[in-house]
RNA sequence: GGGCCUAUAGCUCAGUUGGUUAGAGCGUCCGCCUGAUAAGCGGGAGGUCAGUGGUUCAACUCCACUUAGGCCCA
């Protein structure tokens, strides 16, 4: 609403026109603010039914009805001291605020103040000191009173006016008339604005002036921001952003509150002098309070009892409100303890020492300060800061060296968590369905936990079977055979540094894990060392799932299972025993109770992980172009299922070669070592190699750096790309032959240097071909009659195996195979390859003669659309 | 109103000092495996990198503004 304050000491009828969106603020105003440079005008406005002359700042004009003809033009700094008329006269007739007339002599006046915007309004603001920062700041610093019109009850507090006992929210409308009935209303209109409400009931909340008691952090805030730079904060930004801007803009820590309930404040007082004990002996013992000397009482009725014993003696509230300070003798003096109580975040930063005793004991406990601590972003100014400003006071530094930052869990759509909205996720309901290790696992590995989160539990379902089942499965497949060949493990087995590495002496797969393994223990310790959870958790995830589980266990099956006992299959187990044991201990900090299963399960002990050693890298495992090699090994095999899928030949049908186009000699060396794992991964007999700049059935492709090239091409860039893109065979050969390459581009010639082009295989004539990362591999797929027999005899290998399975037999049991079938090619392929069938279905016995297939149960099965006849016996 | 943070595939998230086919998992579709088996594996499809403008030979990446969401403070 629009309010029309009458200017004294002129000629003519004048109004000063302010604008407010809470009227009952107005009874209690005291002054009208406006900004010093900004431009005001004094008009004339014409409207219907009235003219007259108003005030306000020119910029606002247009918030007026009517016509306007400007009459006046002054700065708001020149206005300032210009008076008005109070627009009621409560103040001066109410009893209770008798008090307070005498100081109202230098009210109601024109104040400059640069916080006086031009956005909406009018331009001129009315101050009411008790209901607003600026207010009071202002009348502060022009010494208007502050003056309370509003009970703590929110009832109107002004005996002489019709709102007296009003909600104070109740009075607007009744204020508003009487102002337009008084003739300064100038116009009203309904808004909405962000006033605050109460986050439990909506109801609207008023700001009101209080006295409190303060700790003036002020006065140290050098030494705040000076040891907040020693913390290290997760994530770093908010070091410097969030928390030390707010160290930066620090202000003083208003910390009474007005409750019942909470940590009494230990202050007492007559209202002339204060004090606060410094420890309950201040309560048994005289204390000097400015040079006067008190004594604790307890009120027991109307009498004083001295206090001479803690026994029962309770600093709790209500016991504590009937102790009072008596003295000094005869002055008949009495210090109360002053009503409020502290606010709560002062307790939970007094944590760290509180908790020890610190104000007893006088000493601090040897962990402090903190490692580490934790919370939501929402504490950076709750938790966080009130640990830095009460510690950093008491003992000169910060009480944490780190601390993670989590932000809030959203739900699937982004959206905060509410339970009105009713889109929470019960935190109990998910620990129970799928267990404290996945869904911390969750938190800390879907994303960097100081990021939102939106919520999904679908991936907790994920990660469950994922990570734990696939951990579980390995674990499984470990102690099966374990226990089947009593495998102990030998102490010589783990090879300590320096020491002749037993590791060499296992073959390149082991080497590779126990690397992969080491590589993964430097990673988490130099992530954990910082505080860093997110990537240990995915890159243990990835290792085993990935790495250990579908590569090195999948690779490695038959060496747990084929039946006799040596080195290599003692070295199968203690590889396997090394990563499931010290992926127990590297998980241990991030999965709790999964850990320890698993670290007891595999010692065959109680022994718990949480009492191990963290695990150390062993550097001399750590084999980097053993890694790489592997790695290479992976895609080719992955490349190879791609092309057999697309030829729809299946793995199980061997083929007779590859061939890997690479770079130089030094490659082939690289790959020849995990030659073994291609093979036998994709089934193909022979691995060939071709130096792709020697051979004319390779076709290069050459593709511009425009890393290099851009910084020395510039703007010419885009053209020379152009003309890389089209480059021959020949001068793709010539360019990897001498290193350099002239080309035409535009009229100027480009020399192409070493590094500036990226050339890859792109095709080998005549082959089947697939490429991925800058690997490109070719396959032949051609089928010869050894091929087709080896794979029947394979496919035969499979019938069998599910029937062993069907059949119930154990997997140690041995077996007689009987076979007939109506084909030649079939029974002749068996024939051929019955070494090997017997071998892997641990068969004693494998007849193709028609002998012992009729009788008891046997199985029909097809063999390439070929039908084939089978029984298995026990032997 | 101010400060800080976030926006990338249907979903949850990666994406190095700016460098050319923007990745992963799930889901979906297709296929495989069956001696880890109430498991497991491979492949395909799927993107206007919130929007607009700018800087640059080159922008998911740097800058400005806008929109939407979050936290804190007014």
């Amino acid at each position: 609403m629009f309010v029309k304050f009458r200017r004294k000491n002129v000629q003519q009828e004048e109004y000063f026109l302010a604008w407010t969106t809470t009227p009952w603020t107005l009874l209690a105003n005291v002054a009208l603010a406006v900004h010093p440079d900004v431009e005001y005008v004094t008009l004339i406005n014409k409207r219907k039914d009235k003219t007259e002359r108003l005030v306000l700042a020119e910029a606002l004009i247009g918030k007026l009805e009517g016509d306007v003809e400007i009459v006046d033009r002054k700065k708001g700094k020149e206005l300032g001291g210009e008076r008005y008329e109070p627009l009621f006269d409560y103040l001066f007739t109410s009893e209770e605020w008798k008090w307070v007339v005498p100081q109202l002599d230098t009210a109601y006046r024109i104040v400059a103040d640069t916080y006086v915007s031009t956005e909406d309004g009018t331009g001129i603001v009315h101050q009411a000191p008790a209901f607003g920062e600026d207010d009071y700041r202002v009348s502060q610093r022009e010494q208007f009173p502050t003056v309370i019109t509003v009970k703590g009850d929110g009832t109107v507090k002004l005996s002489s006016s019709p709102y007296h006992g009003k909600f104070f929210k109740d009075a607007d409308p009744d204020i508003m008339q009487e102002l337009k009935q008084k003739g300064l209303l100038y116009r009203r209109e309904t808004i909405e604005h962000t006033y605050p409400f109460c986050w439990r009931c909506d109801s609207p909340l008023l700001y009101y002036a209080r006295d409190s008691w303060y700790i003036r952090v002020t006065e140290y805030k050098d030494k705040l921001i000076s040891e907040n730079q020693k913390i290290n904060w997760q994530p770093p930004e908010i070091r410097d952003g969030r928390f030390g801007n707010w160290l930066e803009e620090l202000k003083d820590w208003g910390l009474s509150r007005e409750r019942f309930w909470g940590t009494p404040l230990p202050i007492w007082t007559d209202g002339d002098i204060s004090f606060c004990p410094a420890s309950f002996q201040d309560f048994l013992q005289t204390v000097q309070v400015r040079g006067m000397d008190f004594r604790a009482c307890k009120e027991v009725g109307d009498k004083l009892e001295k206090i001479s014993s803690l026994v029962g003696f309770d600093p709790h509230k209500p016991y504590v409100d009937s102790i009072v300070f008596k003295g000094p003798a005869g002055s008949g003096r009495l210090l109360r303890r002053t009503p409020e109580v502290i606010d709560v975040w002062f307790d939970s930063g007094s944590m760290p020492f509180a908790q020890h005793h610190f104000m007893e004991a006088g000493k601090l406990p040897p962990d402090y300060p903190a490692d580490y601590i934790s919370e939501g972003v929402d504490q950076t100014r709750g938790w966080f800061y009130t640990l830095h400003a009460i510690n950093t006071f008491l003992f000169g530094k910060a009480p944490y060296r780190n601390v993670i930052v989590n932000d809030m869990l959203l739900d699937k759509q982004g959206q905060k968590m509410s339970k009105s909205k009713g889109n929470i996720v019960n935190p109990f309901d998910v620990m129970t369905k799928y267990g404290a290790d996945a869904t911390r696992w969750y938190l800390l590995s879907a994303s960097v936990p100081w990021k939102p989160r939106s919520f999904n539990e679908d991936d907790l379902g994920e990660l469950e079977r994922k990570l734990f089942g696939t951990l579980t499965n390995t674990y499984g497949f470990f102690a099966l055979y374990a226990n089947i060949d009593g495998y102990v493990r030998e102490q010589a087995s783990s090879p300590a540094v320096g020491q002749p590495s037993l590791a060499d002496q296992r073959p390149e797969i082991d080497r590779w894990i126990l690397s992969k393994l080491n590589s993964l223990v430097k990673e988490c310790r130099i992530d954990l060392d910082r505080y860093e959870l997110t990537r240990p958790a995915r890159a243990i995830q990835e290792f085993v799932t990935e790495q250990l589980s579908n590569w090195y266990v999948r690779r490695n099956r038959r060496r747990f299972w084929k039946g006799e006992q040596g080195a290599d299959k003692q070295a199968a187990y203690d590889t396997l025993y090394e990563c499931l044991a010290t992926v127990s201990k590297l998980m241990a900090p991030l999965a709790p109770f999964f850990s320890d299963w698993l670290y007891s399960a595999l010692a065959g002990s109680e022994d718990s992980v949480h009492l191990a050693h963290y695990p150390e890298v062993n550097n001399t495992l750590i084999d980097l172009s053993l890694e790489r090699r592997m790695e290479s090994a992976q895609i080719i095999s992955s490349l190879v299922r791609q092309m057999r899928e697309r030829a729809r030949i299946r793995v199980r049908q061997p083929l007779s070669k590859i061939l890997i186009p690479v770079a130089n000699r030094a490659e082939i060396v690289e790959l020849r070592k995990v030659e073994d794992v291609i093979r036998d991964e994709i089934n193909v007999k022979h691995v060939e190699y071709v130096e792709a700049g020697d051979s004319d059935v390779i076709k290069l492709k050459a593709k511009a750096n425009f890393k290099a090239l851009g910084a020395r091409l510039g703007k010419a860039m885009k053209a020379v790309a152009a003309r890389i893109q089209k480059l021959t065979q020949d001068e793709i050969r010539a360019y990897q032959s001498s290193g350099t390459l002239p080309v035409e581009v535009d009229g100027a010639t480009v020399t192409l240097e070493r590094g500036d082009l990226d050339i890859t295989a792109e095709d080998v004539e005549g082959w089947l071909v697939s490429s991925l990362g800058g690997m490109t591999v070719a396959l032949d797929t051609a089928m010869t009659p050894e091929l087709q027999s080896e794979g029947i005899a394979r496919e035969f290998v499979n019938r069998v195996q599910n029937l062993r399975k069907d059949s119930g037999f154990d997997v140690t049991d041995r077996i007689r195979i009987f076979v007939t079938s109506n084909s030649g090619q079939i029974l002749e392929a068996i024939r051929s390859h019955s070494g090997f069938i017997q071998q892997e279905t641990l068969a004693e016995q494998l007849s193709t003669d028609g002998a012992g297939i009729s009788g008891t149960a046997s199985s029909e099965v097809d063999i390439f659309d070929q039908p084939a006849v089978i029984r298995l016996v026990r032997f």
